[in-house]
RNA sequence: GGGCCAGUAGCUCAGCUUGGUUAGAGCGCACCCCUGAUAAGGGUGAGGCCGGAGGUUCAAGUCCUCCCUGGCCCA
């Protein structure tokens, strides 16, 4: 065990798995075992524990029983014995059924076994609600079986007399093979039961009550007698095999049935049965006495907690945990094993009182010897002996121990040593606010913790679960060694990273769907996600080392800001109050997809937008550019608050970079923080709106753009937008963005009239559903198919009230609400839209544009050249360049593009001049150029 | 045989609780752009009977019923 715990704590540590493995309960622990034992007397003194058979997979060789684990290692493939028998009605099926004319003749069940020796055990016949059997008359014989398995079992030669349903036969009482004892209630006559199946057998099934799980549930429901006539060595204790193994009395029985001429047939049947993985001889299911908890008494308590639990996804709780519970069956206790919690149960050899003990102390009182230094477990426990309180005689203790799951559903309680210890850590620790597991602990952990707070506390040990899904390979599989689909998770780690994997499980899907894994899928994350945060701040780190930013220093108010810093902080703030109430409700899903968007936002949009703030000389505008770094550096730190919980490395990484270095006061690490609160004065959300619809502008510019195909390194003069009259107040306010962004020199909002723009309407079906019911699609039409004019005379009369339409010759009233007013340019330009916002670009080129796209050429030819050269962000170079025609470059001196020019690529000196060895740029139609630079 | 979950673009997944008329994202693919975040970045496009069939509704990916396929659990 010690060895798991080492590869457990490894890799919980790599993966930064924060649980406190220094203070790890363990249930073999002394304290552990004694708390165990106190929560079996109090079971025990509340009648809540009793002594029971159980059937259960059993090797009489070793005398022991298998776990399910254990059985499933020992499935081979064997031919076994089957017999189709007959047992022969006792009670006259004529009296059922008079309308049958059975002519005094009597009537066999048909009965098939792979397990004869269990014949020795019959109680009953059980047959399928269901299922539609006949009698027929073979060979002379009247025999009853399921029409489905007629032929398979008889052959053509089968007279079918007349169908029977299952309550034709149910009640009526045959002759079993064998009788060895003399019950008390009645036996031996047909049961129905769904569970009954005609895929093979004949459609009624024998029923062993000593050595079949289903067997034994339906005779324990019946109220049937059990006798068992097998001991512990798997040899009958009585009949004519007395002594033999059970399995090993087969041909004797087959032999035996056939003399007696009740056997139909006996052929050999090939099929998966179970052995025993240690030695090798077949198991058997066996009914051994054993210990209950009497869940079924407080099923309605455990339905009534489940029903207090938080559940994700809730679907568990109705679903498949409720059902469970509905279906609640005693909770099998004892385990005949070595290693486990000793059942502290001692009875007394003489009389069979059961005495139950809670404590080591208490032990030792009973037994009137010091026990402190006592280990509970086997075989210590088992050498103490007591007085039987009953008789006087000796109380030895059973030697069970206490099913796995019994110590597992105790962690609430046992951890602390409750209640011999640990009280007021119990009282402040319990209910747990929160678990979590895999799916498959429905009828586990989350079982067990509810079963044995219900019946001890009366309450669940547990206010919220969440269940995950299993981890699956890309295609879906689980993984398993035999498929050779199993990923190691070290080298996972090892390739992409701890946060990486743990990204993946948070974001790629909600938790208890089965969670997908390969090396692609976190190639994915890491360059989606992990990449695109760690470029930011790669961003930010180089710039500010380049400036001493100074993070202690007071920046402008936000106030001051520029519009991005405001609406970037903005959404920052948004993201945080979404962040944080995703995580209250546990919705990963939500809390993880906002930070992938806000990360690419911040990327992809602000950073973008605002690169020059950063890289121009502070000199020019000191406030702004401290702005900047303020704001960025906020974002970048409130991510890292925001992320320490789902990334931890990166998450720390980027609080060490921007804060810890910074400021020798700050938290040592990010996880020592709070999580973060946005400042009041970010939250801006008509900003957040209003960039909205400007980068849906942007996006349709770009659109007009591409479809106009003009470069975007060629200004244009103006464009045109139109939207939402709701939206123009907003996105006034970011014109400019518009127009740098798309290198337009104006870009200009549509007022609503003039020439420019035409209007339509879009009917809005959220308000008139309600309002038309049935007539909205036609209203919906009539609005839809209004001309140019007039939508734009209805849009008026709307803006000051109700107006109206008409529709299949009828006037109807409409309100502003049930339309919407679009827009769009009726120009000749370059147009894209989508289905309320439109963008109109004039492509029109004058000669002075294209001068300065020509400057814009130069400039970023330079700036190759300064990268070819390997040159740092900050050197300075000396210019030399010469552009033909010459008209071409005394219009760029004109229009003061070498000076802007030498400014963008930190040029000290331009010097326009003839080049020997330059590096030519292309200017297209304009001309061409010569350049080089020196440092 | 029963219960539960899943099925949405080639792939991985959101959206479904609260129904509203152009169904989204990322990856991949094609084309284009950008080039001082640069072993990056941006845009556009193609690609969807939202598993199928009924039903409820003015309106269904979303609600109801049945079915199909896959998975998990139980028998």
């Amino acid at each position: 065990m010690l060895r798991y715990v080492g590869a457990f704590e490894e890799l919980s540590d790599r993966i930064g798995f924060w649980i406190d493995n220094d203070d790890a309960y363990r249930t073999m622990d002394t304290e552990y075992v004694e708390s165990l034992w106190w929560g079996l007397k109090q079971l025990w003194e509340r009648d809540l524990i009793f002594e029971d058979f159980r059937v259960a997979p059993y090797c009489a060789r070793c005398g022991t029983g298998l776990s399910d684990a254990e059985v499933a290692q020992g499935y081979r493939t064997v031919d076994d014995p089957s017999v189709t028998v007959r047992f022969p009605l006792r009670d006259d099926l004529g009296a059922r059924r008079p309308d049958l004319d059975l002519g005094g003749r009597h009537v066999d069940l048909l009965i098939w076994t792979t397990t004869p020796w269990t014949l020795l055990n019959n109680a009953a016949v059980v047959v399928g609600p269901e299922v539609v059997y006949q009698l027929v008359d073979h060979d002379d014989e009247l025999l009853v079986l399921a029409a489905e398995r007629r032929e398979a079992v008889l052959g053509e030669d089968a007279e079918v007399v007349a169908e029977l349903t299952a309550d034709d036969l149910a009640g009526l009482h045959y002759h079993a093979p064998y009788n060895l004892t003399e019950y008390e209630a009645d036996q031996h006559y047909v049961l129905i039961d769904p569970y009954v199946t005609t895929t093979e057998g004949t459609g009624m099934v024998h029923i062993s009550p000593g050595f079949g799980i289903d067997d034994h549930a339906i005779v324990k429901r019946e109220g049937l007698d059990i006798f068992i006539p097998v001991d512990l060595d798997g040899k009958f204790t009585h009949g004519p095999w007395k002594g033999i193994f059970v399995k090993d009395a087969d041909p004797g029985i087959i032999r035996d049935l056939q003399e007696r001429g009740i056997l139909l047939r006996s052929d050999l049947y090939t099929h998966t049965y179970p052995f025993c993985w240690r030695c090798q001889e077949p198991l058997i299911y066996y009914a051994k006495p054993s210990w209950y908890i009497r869940t079924t008494a407080k099923r309605d308590e455990l339905l009534a907690n489940n029903a207090s639990i938080d559940w994700h996804p809730e679907h568990i709780r109705d679903g498949r945990f409720g059902n469970w519970l509905e279906n609640n069956v005693d909770w099998a206790l004892s385990r005949d094993r070595y290693w486990g919690t000793p059942l502290p149960f001692w009875r007394c050899e003489d009389c069979d009182n059961v005495e139950v003990v809670g404590s080591r102390a208490e032990l030792a009182e009973r037994s009137g010897k010091d026990q402190s230094s006592l280990d509970p477990h086997r075989p210590y426990v088992d050498e103490i002996t007591l007085p039987c309180p009953s008789c006087g005689g000796v109380a030895k203790r059973i030697p069970d121990v206490a099913d796995a799951w019994f110590d597992s559903g105790a962690m609430p309680y046992a951890q602390w040593g409750y209640p011999h210890q640990g009280k007021e850590e119990f009282a402040r620790h319990y209910p747990a606010d929160y678990i979590c597991e895999a799916i498959d602990q429905t009828r586990g952990w989350f079982y067990t913790l509810l079963a044995e707070s219900t019946l001890l506390f009366g309450d669940s040990s547990y206010r919220t679960c969440l269940c995950l899904g299993h981890i699956v390979d890309e295609g879906g599989r689980k993984m398993s060694k035999s498929a050779g689909n199993v990923l190691d998770p070290w080298d996972l780690i090892e390739q992409h990273g701890a946060d990486a994997l743990r990204w993946l499980m948070f974001a790629e899907g909600n938790p208890w769907v089965n969670r997908r894994v390969s090396n692609e899928l976190l190639n994915d994350v890491v360059r989606r996600f992990l990449l695109t945060l760690w470029n930011t701040h790669v961003f930010f780190t180089t710039y500010a080392n380049i400036d001493d930013f100074d993070a202690s220093a007071p920046a402008p108010d936000v106030a001051d800001r520029p519009a991005s810093d405001r609406w970037v902080l903005a959404e920052l703030a948004a993201l945080t109050d979404t962040v944080d109430a995703a995580l209250d409700r546990y919705d990963i899903t939500s809390a993880t997809r906002s930070l992938e968007r806000f990360v690419d936002d911040l990327s992809n949009w602000y950073v973008r937008r605002n690169r020059r703030r950063f890289w121009k000389a502070a000199s020019e505008d000191p406030a702004d550019k401290r702005a900047a770094y303020a704001t960025l550096h906020s974002c970048l730190v409130t991510v890292a608050q925001l992320l320490a919980p789902f990334t931890p490395f990166l998450a720390e990484r980027l609080w060490q970079d921007l804060v810890v270095s910074q400021d020798a006061d700050a938290e040592v690490s990010v996880h020592l923080t709070d999580f973060p609160t946005p400042d009041a004065s970010w939250r801006d959300e008509e900003l957040r709106h209003a960039m909205a619809v400007t980068r849906r502008v942007v996006e349709l510019g770009r659109q007009a753009r591409n479809d106009s195909a003009v470069k975007v390194r060629q200004p244009l003069a103006r464009a045109l937008v139109s939207v939402p009259a709701a939206d123009r107040a907003g996105l006034t306010m970011l014109l400019p963005d518009v127009a740098e962004e798309l290198n337009v020199k104006r870009v200009e909002l549509s007022d609503g009239t003039g020439d420019l723009v035409e209007r339509q309407l879009k009917p809005n079906f959220r308000a008139l559903g309600p309002a038309f019911q049935k007539r909205a699609p036609e209203v919906a039409k009539a609005i839809s198919a209004l001309d140019a004019d007039q939508a734009a005379t209805l849009a008026e009369a709307l803006a000051n009230g109700p107006a109206t339409v008409v529709v299949d010759g009828d006037e109807v009233e409409l309100t502003a609400e049930m339309v919407e007013v679009i827009e769009s340019p009726r120009t000749g330009w370059a147009v894209a839209s989508d289905s309320n916002t439109s963008f109109a670009l004039d492509t029109e080129l004058t000669r002075d544009l294209e001068v300065e796209g020509a400057a814009r050429e130069l400039v970023r030819a330079i700036n190759d050249q300064r990268k070819a050269a390997g040159l740092e962000l900050t050197d300075r170079i000396e210019l030399v360049v010469a552009v033909t025609p010459e008209e071409l470059d005394a219009e760029l001196d004109a229009g003061g593009h070498y000076q802007t020019l030498a400014h963008e690529v930190l040029a000290r000196d331009i010097h326009r001049a003839p080049v020997a060895d330059g590096t030519p740029v292309d200017l297209g139609e304009m001309g061409s150029a010569q350049i080089a630079i020196r440092p």
